[in-house]
DNA sequence: ATACTTAGTGTCAATTTGACACTAAGATAT
DNA sequence: ATATCTTAGTGTCAAATTGACACTAAGTAT
């Protein structure tokens, strides 16, 4: 997006995505610093004349992260006239955050289409900024910078939406390492859904899903007793994510 | 949308309603019927420059069904660059479905929001067709006429959505008239999930929620013994629909 | 009167859930 | 070395929920 050939673009849409991590017990998301500002912004981008509206979105962050084969899912789009703001646009252009002919591109209504992504983030070695900014960094959900428009609105949609899932789809296939202890699992899970969960009765539930393989190895070079290791049996993980987890009717 | 004032419209964004009604204990769906050839498409729409995405949407249904206030959700955003076909654009033409002067607006590549609405079925009078089309009917989703480009798939998607939010959240409000019987309710979520539920614990559960309100009246003019009929308890049916039903964890 | 249909209530065993006790393994303090 | 603390892992039990049915009530059809 260095040389943004505009005319091959198509108007009006826009791109926006939550990358979520996972970091000592923090739920973290990938945020781009705007060059010359205190101001953050959402990874995202525009979308090629030639190119399926999901592949742009895993361009997008491929581009950020290094990472393909990502786990990446639609969830809203934004469509209000309050999106477009001429002020913020023209401040830009001062700032020198954005070129000065990039203005009547900027300077569109734009519908974006909101986008959340779930990343190992260990496997995200340096998160690479862009043309528009100056540092691309995880930062805590609970302690988040200012964000650029309604970003921090779209963020707060893509957390709501994970913690719906989570009641219907197991998690953590993309978010954990390859291999991790149950009480890793829970603290994942504690983590989204903001509160804490018994023990005894996480293991009993996540264990009835019937997702989890044990590698009979424990984790070395851990305070107290070492937890046993497990890994996703990914077939079954996967036709649990299609089936989905509770029955309801 | 008679005239079509394209310069004052957001280029490369559609809108597509998924109207669903119940009735003689089918799911409906709102469908209008292509001038001069055997092809129905969903009702949708245009984005005016200064008009909110969910604005349109609404608008959009208000114009094919006379109502407003009516229960909208948005679903899914179809994005994929086979959306746009210039062979099916020129037939249209052809056909005399759209204006030739128009051609050029319907042949962009379109980002299509897909919104999904439910009605009460005979609170549409007579449906109103479009611009573009000679009728507006409703169509059961078991038996649907051929459907232009993938509005199938559009349709199949907000079924699906629907099945799946009807473990999470209640649903009848918008669909069935004020007062109904549990059976009502329940041939209504039959339809929906596709499969038979036991009336005695369809009951339990349903009377679970407390969002139901017995009146102490009987329908009248039926055969068999008469049901006893009820009505949602608005305050409490949103608050449900706040929560979700299924705690999960 | 008898059989059939749909509405509404109740029962009961099996399963799932929530709350909590107990043991195991390693680290730390005395 | 031993007592104490922390985290891991297993087990128990009562309460709540679920699935499968039996039974009664009310109205229709013969």
């Amino acid at each position: 997006m260095t040389t943004l050939q505009t005319q091959s673009l198509l108007p009006s849409v826009a791109i926006d995505c939550v990358v979520f991590g996972f970091h000592e017990n923090e739920l973290k998301v990938l945020l781009l610093k705007l060059k010359n500002i205190d101001l953050w912004a959402l990874p995202g981008g525009f979308v090629n004349q030639g190119v399926d509206l999901d592949s742009e979105a895993l361009n997008a962050l491929e581009i950020r992260t290094g990472l393909d084969n990502i786990f990446l899912k639609q969830f809203h789009t934004f469509g209000s006239i309050e999106r477009n703001d001429t002020d913020h646009n023209r401040m830009l252009v001062d700032k020198k955050v954005i070129d000065p002919e990039w203005f009547e591109w900027f300077d569109q209504r734009f519908i974006s289409v909101g986008y959340y992504a779930l990343v190992e983030y260990s496997q995200v070695r340096e998160p690479i900024p862009g043309p528009i900014s100056e540092a691309c960094e995880w930062c805590s959900v609970n302690d988040l910078p200012p964000l650029m428009l309604d970003h921090r609105h779209i963020l707060e949609t893509a957390h709501m939406t994970l913690k719906t899932e989570l009641n219907n789809q197991p998690i953590g296939l993309n978010l954990l390492p390859k291999r991790f202890s149950i009480p890793e699992l829970q603290s994942l899970y504690e983590t989204i859904l903001g509160k804490k969960l018994d023990r005894r009765n996480f293991r009993r539930k996540v264990m009835s899903f019937d997702i989890l393989v044990c590698t009979n190895e424990r984790r070395t070079g851990v305070a107290h007793k070492a937890p046993l290791l497990y890994e996703f049996d990914e077939e079954k993980y996967h036709a649990a994510h299609q089936a989905g987890l509770s029955s309801g009717w």
